[in-house]
DNA sequence: TTTTGTTCTTGACACCGTCTAAATTTAAAA
DNA sequence: TTTTAAATTTAGACGGTGTCAAGAACAAAA
């Protein structure tokens, strides 16, 4: 894992403390972190850092292609560190939502969808995660 | 197509003009309406009719299954007057959303996914309508 | 009719995300 | 160094979305 300096660095983007707080946080996160989240978090290392701020580097994130933000919540977008094509799966009881790896599942059909340029495409999954020992 | 007052009474919900008025535009779209779609639509019918009285209505109507509320868009929901199984494509310029048939994509894999309950899912597709002479 | 209880509707409120203008920090020029 | 310019951050205001407590309308009971 390369440190928030290195990637920001790499990807032309300034770093600030605040960037680099917000940097921490959301790519390391194994979560699908809303903006709320990523600030709440960001303030923990950077206690003055404004939400503007925080919406202002996600979003630069996800221009840059280091995240992906994704519509998969009611009220609001969740951003996902792993910016790859994947699935989701989101659990009923509790909303938590789980990647699915692109390989697990295959769509047939969609060469046959005329007047549909498709650009991309995921499976949405709902239900509940079944128990683990 | 039934009248707004039968179906609301099929459902055992109490017709109201409110409720009415919500019906006669939701269960007629053919597009996926926003509640304030649904609101300023309904005003016409209903000028007094407000906003949480909408919420509901559609709300209960999700209830009764008589639509499907749909996470589409960023920052709001949309309602659904197709509540059967079906897939989406989302136009990467209008932003509209169109209905894809169930029978026209099919999903493999999912039985292979130990941990997860699957009780629906569809696909959701991106990018561009093609023009249409 | 009057009283009581239930259902329905609504205005007010909280939350999310964007925008602006001012303040701060950083960098470049003189 | 001092001055100027550019980039970044911040607080607060704003518009849009969805919920809630309280009042209005309605129905049942007395
Ligand atoms: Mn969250
Ligand atoms: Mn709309
Ligand atoms: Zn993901
Ligand atoms: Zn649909």
């Amino acid at each position: 894992m390369n440190d928030a300096l290195t990637i920001l660095r790499r990807c032309g983007i300034k770093p600030t403390p605040q960037r680099i707080a917000v940097v921490n946080y959301v790519l390391k996160s194994t979560t699908h972190p809303t903006a709320e989240d990523v600030l709440d978090h960001s303030r923990k290392k950077c206690p003055t850092v404004s939400r503007a701020t925080v919406y202002n580097t996600l979003n630069l994130l996800a221009a840059k292609g280091l995240l992906k933000t994704q519509v998969l919540k009611e009220g609001t977008v969740v951003f996902d560190p792993n910016a790859r094509q994947h699935h989701h799966f989101i659990d009923d009881d509790t909303g938590v939502i789980y990647d699915i790896p692109w390989s697990s599942l295959a769509v047939s059909g969609k060469e046959k969808l005329r007047d549909y340029e498709v650009r991309e495409y995921q499976v949405i999954l709902r239900g509940r995660r079944t128990k683990r020992k």
